[in-house]
RNA sequence: GGCCACGUGGCGGAGUGGUUACGCAACGGUCUGCAAAACCGUGUACCCCGGUUCAAUUCCGGGCGUGGCCUCCA
């Protein structure tokens, strides 16, 4: 099976061949700690675990590691401490808000069905790896010392922009008016700076007396290297951190370790509208995990972000999450009882094809089709497949459980109504079965009548 | 303004230089006391204008539209 993958660096479609396959080793940027992860913090979450879980097929579980970075200090973090802890001292402010958040994290991706990442390691456990990276940037040339500050010399590196596409030249032009008197050029960006009084604070490197803390690009650099090596294979994240973070991570670690390429591999998930829209606070469309959450199972979510591939643009609906939800349903329904099979070759060899999981869900309904018929091997060939993505991982008890909660209804009421109704059906009494059925369907409920008795669902 | 993407049927969404994507919705049918679910069947497409070609939705150029980046943003 030949994996194919994207590479942003060189704008096209190629074979992936891993630096050791006996350990593939993949790098994706984290959340920073200081909100509730948005939906659009969801997708490199769930893009990549579908990486990460094909490439632990075709490699072997044991010979993939993912790492997936935890941002710890951080100026909106630091902000957000002082705005909701103002009675704490601001380092036990801040210790609050990221544990809180990193926590919140966790429990929405896992619902998510995302695998733990092998490492996830965090910012300010990394902060000597980056005094060193940074100490060496210096002694190189590649950077130096202005008031208290580390800047990286971005003409010090002839290629610098490759990842981006954006010539030097061009880019100074565009600078921005408010550059620190202190940088040399411009585009120059800081490598460490002075800690505020009441900010976290770390012995500065360079010879530098006050203390202070990284600059934000630096951290991917020392933990990428710490776990994963000098270079590694792949480097993914949200298209928008093409430019200036991980055009700034390869000239970090480059000119540090004299590479030709940090990663071989660049890998961007397209951006997120919602409802056709920008999503955004101000719009009152900003939909956190969390959220979601309550009204849909977390497979759901799952499903409704894999029907676009990942490197296009989605629009995340409504409609898109009821879509998705009837597909598991059915999908659940016809796999109930059976074990799981052999995996489907066009769905692999379609996630092969630089994770293309829309042509992978294809081929899963092709096989829904003939399960649907009798074809046994299908349904188990179905769960199987679907598993591998991440979904059909519940029970059918499970599934069937989940109640959103915006549509809560009482449930002992239902059952009462229904067991009334199923007495009027028993003497023939249809009038007043119906009436009760419309009862139900007023509340949102829809009923299914089986030869096993009457279930029913909330609609959606 | 500069740079980078994207534009497929009512909706979502693959793909291809000439042959059905697929799913949802819609419509017809089977089943059902009636429904729902399920199953069977059916329809509508490739933003605009040029060019290349025997042939373009697919390649090239231009335009229009949408989005992203250029600022700490997934």
């Amino acid at each position: 099976m030949e994996l194919k993958l994207y590479d942003t660096l060189t704008r096209e479609k190629r074979l992936f061949r891993p630096l050791d396959p006996n350990n593939v080793r993949i790098y994706v940027c984290g959340p920073t700690v200081y909100d509730f992860a948005h939906i659009g913090n969801a997708r490199p979450v769930i893009v990549f675990d579908v990486l990460f879980r094909l490439l632990r097929h075709l490699y072997g579980a044991d010979h993939v590691t993912y790492v997936r970075n935890i941002t710890d200090v951080d100026d909106k973090i630091n902000a957000r401490a002082a705005e909701e802890y103002p009675d704490l001292p601001l380092n036990e402010a801040i210790r609050k808000v990221t544990e809180q958040t990193d926590k919140q994290f966790h429990e929405d991706v896992a619902a998510l069905g995302a695998l733990p990442p092998t490492v996830e390691p965090r910012a300010t456990e990394h902060i000597a790896e980056m005094r060193i990276l940074i100490e060496r940037l210096v002694a190189s040339g590649n950077a130096y010392v202005a008031e208290d500050n580390v800047l990286f010399s971005v003409p010090s590196m002839p290629d610098y922009g490759k990842l981006s596409k954006r010539p030097l030249d061009e880019m100074i032009a565009g600078a921005r008016v408010d550059v620190a008197p202190y940088k040399r050029d411009p585009m120059d960006f800081v490598l460490w700076k002075p800690s505020k009084p009441g900010e976290p604070a770390w012995p500065s490197p360079a010879g530098i007396k006050a203390p202070g803390r990284p600059g934000w690009h630096i951290e991917c650099s020392a933990m990428s290297w710490k776990h994963l090596g000098e270079t590694f294979d792949i480097h993914g994240g949200g298209i928008d951190l093409v430019f200036p973070h991980h055009e700034n991570e390869i000239a970090q670690s480059r000119c540090v370790f004299h590479t030709p390429v940090m990663a071989n591999f660049w890998m961007h998930n397209g951006f997120l509208q919602v409802e056709g829209e920008k999503m955004s606070k101000s719009l009152g469309n900003f939909v956190t995990i969390h959220d979601l959450l309550k009204d849909w199972p977390g497979e759901v979510i799952r499903l409704a972000m894999l029907q676009t591939h990942y490197r296009q643009p989605i629009n995340w609906t409504v409609s898109g999450l009821r879509e998705a939800q009837k597909t598991l349903d059915h999908w659940y329904g016809l796999t109930a009882d059976t074990m799981p099979g052999y995996l489907c070759a066009d769905a692999i060899e379609a996630l092969a094809d630089d994770l293309n999981t829309p042509k992978a869900l294809a081929a899963l309904h092709e096989l829904r089709g003939e399960a649907a018929k009798g074809a046994r091997p299908a349904a188990a060939c179905l769960k199987a497949s679907a598993r591998l993505i991440g979904l059909l991982q519940q029970t059918p008890a499970q599934w069937s459980a989940f109640r959103p909660a915006s549509l809560a209804v009482d449930e002992s009421k239902v059952v009462g109504l229904i067991e009334a109704r199923n007495a009027a059906r028993r003497v023939k009494n249809f009038k007043e079965s119906d009436r009760i059925r419309d009862e139900l369907a007023k509340m949102g409920v829809v009923l299914k009548d089986t030869k096993d008795g009457t279930t029913w669902e909330i609609a959606r």
